[in-house]
RNA sequence: GGUGAGGUGGGUGAGUGGCUGAAACCAACGGUUUGCUAAACCGUCGUACUCCGAAAGGGGUACCGAGGGUUCGAAUCCCUCCCUCACCGCCA
């Protein structure tokens, strides 16, 4: 959620920002009615205030009276709080009304992008900020898609999945489920010596984490609801991790943050279909583990650009050919300020795939969730969140499988092979 | 799921209708003292909104799990919900 003390500040920048996201192209009206609300709120609330404070003088007089005996005085002082109570009903009403109104026009605006983000509405206008500077790998008239190779060679089974549960589910077996595995520990122990502390959180979590994040209300459809007890099934780790810290000040010290989580991420994905989603390209239900960054807003682009430097260093090691967009504003996340997507080369489907998003939302969660650094000089202010995929196991299992396909099974990264155990997959 | 107890500031914990935004202690922070450490002593030590002020600072309002109610006045009384703890039941 916007900062109302930017939108008055900074108002010029802030409309500049929201004209670079599709659908924000005439957002001036709709901030100067925040402002005139934010106005109206004020209002309301000093007379509130004042009225209270009368209130609150005369209750005590009453006392005294009461205390002395006399009851006369005492009787016609509560008329007047009555009267008092009155008239204080509608600045109250008013408040509220308008408290309501600010709060549910704030709820949909996005947050503003960064000024490095480029102009544009979609996927093809971000901009490569680091394209391969290798060979694609070419593969054999005989290479197979991923979703061939995972038959082949015993990885997952779609059909399995869908008995169990339904489409989009995968069931991985021998092969795959070991390399699921192998995958987890190294990208868990590449977070552990980069400074991340590991953490097991909650798969369900309640509607205030979903909100101190961004998933509600923006992307309620995307998330799959318990609804007999109320709970969402996360999305990403990114929710219950950064809600760790919802309602808390943190003291300057304190920072940086550095979290890392493994966890299963649901998704309902609804009305997709179509080749794009064939195989492991996009399912309901994939593991990922989650970098979460909590900065002081002076460091936070620089924590971005080495949160950067680490899901790079992972590609890397697994010999993957790999680009970095940066997405354009139509393209980016609702509460992001800067994101930069990974994208891995299939090399059998001829595509880029993303397996890895990481963005700089810099006060939006922490406005919504009200997470606070207090500085050494006392002053009290947000705190900046970021956080990435390092990285999400799925699609980085269909890019494995499909360019490290050889004649005799699929070639290992060697940073994967102490974890897997062996050098070939057959 | 059943029964009982309870939710107060960073922590322990006092407070049963007005003198309580909240005692006391601990922790933390600043200082005095000190060869160093420790101890002792002094001081500071909630958040949000708002008004006045260039600022320093000062005033007001709200908040004692959440929401509602009673009352001139609520941390304190009543109702609903949530949560925690203990015991029982069930169970990986």
């Amino acid at each position: 959620m916007l900062e109302l003390r930017l939108l008055r500040q900074e108002k010029a920048r802030i409309i500049k920002g929201l004209h670079k996201r599709a659908g924000y192209e005439n957002i001036e009206k709709l901030i100067d009615e925040i402002i005139e609300t934010d106005d109206e709120r004020k209002t309301a609330q000093s007379q509130n205030d004042l009225i209270l404070s009368q209130i609150n003088s005369i209750s005590k007089e009453v006392g005294e009276f009461m205390k002395s005996g006399k009851k006369s005085e005492a009787e016609s002082l509560k008329l007047k709080v009555a009267e008092l109570k009155n008239e204080n009903k509608q600045f109250d009403d008013r408040l509220r009304l308008a408290q309501e109104k600010l709060e549910s026009i704030l709820i949909q605006l996005p947050n503003v992008p960064h000024e490095s983000v480029p102009n544009g509405k979609t996927p093809e206008d971000n901009e490569i900020y680091k394209a391969w500077s290798g060979e694609l790998p070419v593969l054999g008239p005989e290479a197979l898609p991923h979703w061939e190779l995972a038959k082949k060679y015993k990885v997952f089974d779609m059909e399995l999945g869908v008995k169990i549960s339904g489409s989009g589910f995968i069931l991985y077996r021998q092969n795959g489920a070991r390399l699921q595995r192998a995958l987890i520990n190294f990208f868990l122990d590449e977070a552990g010596a980069a400074g991340y502390e590991e953490i097991q959180a909650p798969l369900l979590v309640n509607g205030d984490s979903a909100r101190g994040t961004g998933q509600l209300p923006d992307k309620e459809g995307q998330m799959y609801y318990v609804e007999k007890d109320d709970l969402y099934l996360i999305p990403t780790a990114e929710v219950p991790v950064t809600n760790i810290y919802r309602d808390v000040i943190l003291k300057e010290m304190e920072l940086p943050i550095k979290l890392t989580g493994y966890t299963p991420c649901f998704r309902r994905e609804a009305g997709s279909y179509g080749a794009h989603v064939k195989g492991l390209n996009r399912v309901h239900q994939f593991d990922k583990i989650e970098i979460v960054r909590i900065e002081h807003p002076d460091n936070s682009y620089t924590a971005l650009m080495d949160m950067l430097t680490h899901v790079e260093g992972l590609l890397q090691k697994l010999e993957l050919p790999y680009r970095i967009l940066r997405l354009c504003g139509g393209d980016m996340g609702f509460a992001s300020a800067l994101t930069f997507d990974f994208e891995v080369w299939s090399a059998a489907q001829q595509r880029w795939l993303e397996v890895s998003s990481v963005s700089n939302f810099e006060t939006f969660q922490t406005n919504r969730m009200k997470l606070r650094i207090k500085t050494d000089s006392g002053e009290i202010k947000l705190a900046h969140t970021l956080n990435g995929s390092a990285l999400a196991l799925a699609r980085i299992v269909a890019s494995i499988l499909e360019n490290h396909q050889t004649e005799n099974g699929i070639r290992l990264p060697k940073a994967l092979v102490p974890y897997f155990g062996k050098e070939i997959l057959a």
